[in-house]
DNA sequence: CGTTTATTTGAAAACGCTCAAGCTCTGTGG
DNA sequence: CCACAGAGCTTGAGCGTTTTCAAATAAACG
């Protein structure tokens, strides 16, 4: 692995304060592996074997009945993925797959276990991911429950506004039919649910949408920092 | 604390393998109260003080917007609750309140924390509470995101007949509007999903619901080990 | 440039919610 | 023990939302 990954991975708060030790144990037996767009990297009900974390890229995570199929998350780099299964050394609730062509960082499960048991500094730091998932994950069912379509994607507006740091303007930086999953919908409602924030001041073009009247979405949208609020936007770039 | 109380705490998966001293530091200093049904115990957005840990009676999980409301958990003895939120020292996610007489354990967060940083055994124990919570939440949205409301009904029956031992028995322990929340619906659109499911068997009594044909209600609810299997049924043993 | 894939639009059906009324159950006080 | 009030539950009707299916348009890719 070059070492300008390496000081990436470093980075994540989940190895930021680890002894060095425990750091060079977890890289040298990984592998770093380069996917193309599309790839499914994990799948649904099979063994956790791996620790994934994303180094460059885009990756999907969806779970699938036989006939519908959700979008959960979307992570970005430099961001960490089903850490809780390789814990529970239980199988993947989720699939992942590459959006775009992707460094895939690997990291056998029971090097992770092992770690955790011998750096306290390690375990630490993985409570915090661990309790930061859990409340992300309640405030996504929060919102998938007390809100309707368009207010979800208004409010994904507002907070990915602010994320990208360009007032007025957001990208949606996926195919939209993947939005819309990740939303909760379909993408004809999404289409749909674009037509309706018009009325607040929303235009779309393409991947491009402008907020040209950000308090009168905002009004329609009724953020709520209990559900909006990312409390760390390190991993979460993207959504 | 009556030690009967105390060694019911102690068999949580959370206690039961940390050292006597962190136990004992952790149950010294705080509280056993007892609540009358309807009480909230905490409301979200408030800073997170206390770990509770519920000994005796029944509590929902509970959040809400201006004009909407939605129960996101029911936590029955021995449980705890809001981890996440007391490790992470931030607010509330979530509302808590008694749906029965309860004997609730208050643990100062601060101890907790404190605890977690002292005993490896304990933060090993926070570790595994966290990511299986994590898992959970996993579960429900994707139950919210992939199923309908007939199905995430369907789909409870079978596994809490499963968890009470009653074959072809299911109780509802709570009034039929909670579990309404519960699963994501209204209080009518429960009924009428108890209606759909008349045509596969069930049929309801006050809160007696009788299973006549499992492979019917099954071939309709279509179960799925990954959204619906409990990886550990010690504190969920209501739902 | 043509083929494929994604997105949008329209129409119809399914689903879920709201409102209102009636019913059931429970607990209280006469 | 009965009557009654209050709360919860069910049922019906109407409505709004979301999905499905189909077709048209737009965009992406070779």
């Amino acid at each position: 692995m070059r070492s300008e990954n390496a000081a990436a991975v470093r980075q994540l708060d989940l190895f930021r304060n680890i002894h060095d030790d425990t750091f060079h144990t977890l890289i040298e037996t990984s592998f770093l592996q380069r996917f193309p767009r599309g790839v499914t990297l994990i799948r649904e009900s099979e063994p956790a074997d791996f620790l994934h974390v994303i180094v460059d890229g885009l990756v999907e995570m969806f779970a699938a009945t036989d006939t519908r199929e959700t979008t959960l998350d979307i992570v970005a780099p430099v961001g960490v993925f089903i850490l809780a299964a390789v814990l529970n050394d239980k199988a993947y609730l989720q699939s992942a797959r590459t959006l775009e062509p992707s460094n895939i960082l690997m990291i056998p499960a029971e090097k992770v276990r092992l770690a955790m048991e011998t750096d306290p500094a390690f375990m630490r730091a993985i409570v915090m991911e661990l309790a930061r998932g859990y409340r992300r994950m309640i405030k996504d069912l929060k919102g998938q429950k007390l809100r309707t379509g368009a207010e979800r994607l208004a409010n994904w507006l507002l907070r990915t506004e602010k994320d990208q740091g360009h007032p007025g303007l957001v990208e949606i930086r996926t195919e939209k039919r993947i939005l819309a999953s990740r939303l909760g919908m379909t993408p004809e409602n999404l289409s749909r649910a674009f037509s309706t924030l018009k009325a607040h001041g929303v235009t779309v073009n393409g991947l491009r949408v402008e907020i040209s009247e950000p308090e009168a979405l905002a009004g329609f949208a009724k953020p709520n920092p209990l559900i909006d609020d990312p409390e760390n936007a390190v991993w979460l770039a993207i959504d």
